[in-house]
DNA sequence: ACCATTCATTACCAAATTGTTAACTCACCC
DNA sequence: GGGTGAGTTAACAATTTGGTAATGAATGGT
């Protein structure tokens, strides 16, 4: 369930919340991360690099707004989501938090299916599609929107990583592309695959595509041309 | 950003939060009526006919569920969209609001950022809807005004949802509509859905269409293709 | 010509993703 | 109440995919 793997850390000093927070989110298939106070929510934020983070308002050490104050002065973490915790009717935390970009807030007590929900649609709202365009060079058609290359009008079905593959390389056709900068591209810095991976897709689009539009640069990477 | 010139209206006897609603929507390109109780609600929807209007619950001389009760029951704003303002875990504002057909609810307090993009999603939800004034495509004819599909002539019945699903992946031939996508459009931004409802709708969908009209692209979502 | 690298090719396996079916919940209608 | 259908969920099957290992071919330097 949801986008394979997200992960949300959670800073609350009330243990018995942080549970009942991880729990329900666990039960929806993210990753949780937890943190007792200000602090620890700062180092294990840096740590793991969440997409969201669900702050308590009330915390030791450093309170949940200390907190934001600090992570959205970095730039890694402008775009990190995040929800705040509040006693109800604390207008003057909202009043705060909205000043450091909080995403949402939550009063307490806590409804677990409002904060599934909340979640969930602040994730999701992050996956919209950007508006790519479609490269034409000479028979061939790459449509980004439908996730398709037509090459002499005809529709060759790519999967999902030869299509992205071809689609980063033929974003600038010529340019050679080195294989670490197509790994952080198309498999990202996270994930740590084998050398072979990219020259089997490269071998597997060259085949579904029966031109050799991709030319190899030994050595060095490979590059698109017709 | 925002389709041109839509207006919303917005009824709430609380100055501040008119304010910084009002602000947050203009910022996005929204023309904003203010109303600072439910009979000035009423009077300036009749006056303007505000393509959405969002409505507190608790105001001074009609409240919000009274204002929407007499604006759905005029012919002319039954497709008025119409977002409450609720107190938190206001369950019973929720089910009355629900009766008188509330598109969405907001709960104080207040986060600019998720109010602009539920009032988003709201008008790019019906932008839909109305540009698809009935599709045909091969044999396939879509008519959202009878909710209603047909299969070289023969009509289809199909329910609620599945209609919509297909409608809606019809709307854009080709595209491909990511998952998260389809949710926030078919389902909105509050429900909590399991992964595999999207693909069972889809299945019913091909099932009483007899043709497979509705591609699968894995690891990103469905598209329509004759 | 020989060797060391680097890449191509193939086949194969594990993981991810989707398809399918059945059962369950919840309104609604008689 | 019992029946019906829509919508959802759960569980399992089927499929696709991505990744790797093994082997062979090409390249480039000495």
């Amino acid at each position: 369930m949801a986008p394979a793997g997200k992960k949300v850390l959670i800073a609350d000093d009330e243990a018995d919340i942080l549970e009942i927070i991880s729990y329900n989110l666990q039960l929806h298939g993210y990753d949780v991360i937890t943190a007792k106070d200000g602090d620890q929510a700062l180092i294990k934020a840096k740590e793991q690099k969440p997409d969201l983070i669900i702050l308590d308002i009330m915390m030791p050490k450093k309170n949940g707004i200390e907190v934001c104050k600090i992570l959205r002065g970095q730039p890694e973490y402008q775009k990190t989501l995040i929800i705040f915790l509040t006693a109800l009717n604390d207008e003057l935390s909202h009043v705060k938090g909205l000043e450091y970009g909080a995403d949402d807030f939550i009063s307490k007590p806590i409804s677990p299916k409002l904060m599934v929900s909340k979640v969930q649609s602040l994730l999701r709202r992050t996956h919209v599609q950007e508006s790519s365009t479609s490269i034409e060079i000479g028979d061939l058609r790459i449509v980004p929107e439908e996730y398709m290359v037509y090459f002499q009008g005809q529709p060759v079905p790519l999967a999902k990583k030869e299509f992205e593959l071809l689609n980063f390389l033929a974003s600038k056709p010529g340019r050679v592309f080195l294989r670490s900068e197509i790994l952080n591209t198309i498999w990202g810095s996270e994930v740590i695959v084998g050398d072979r991976t990219i020259d089997v897709h490269v071998r597997k689009i060259r085949q579904k595509l029966g031109i050799d539009c991709i030319t190899t640069v030994k050595g060095v990477g490979y590059k698109f041309e017709i």
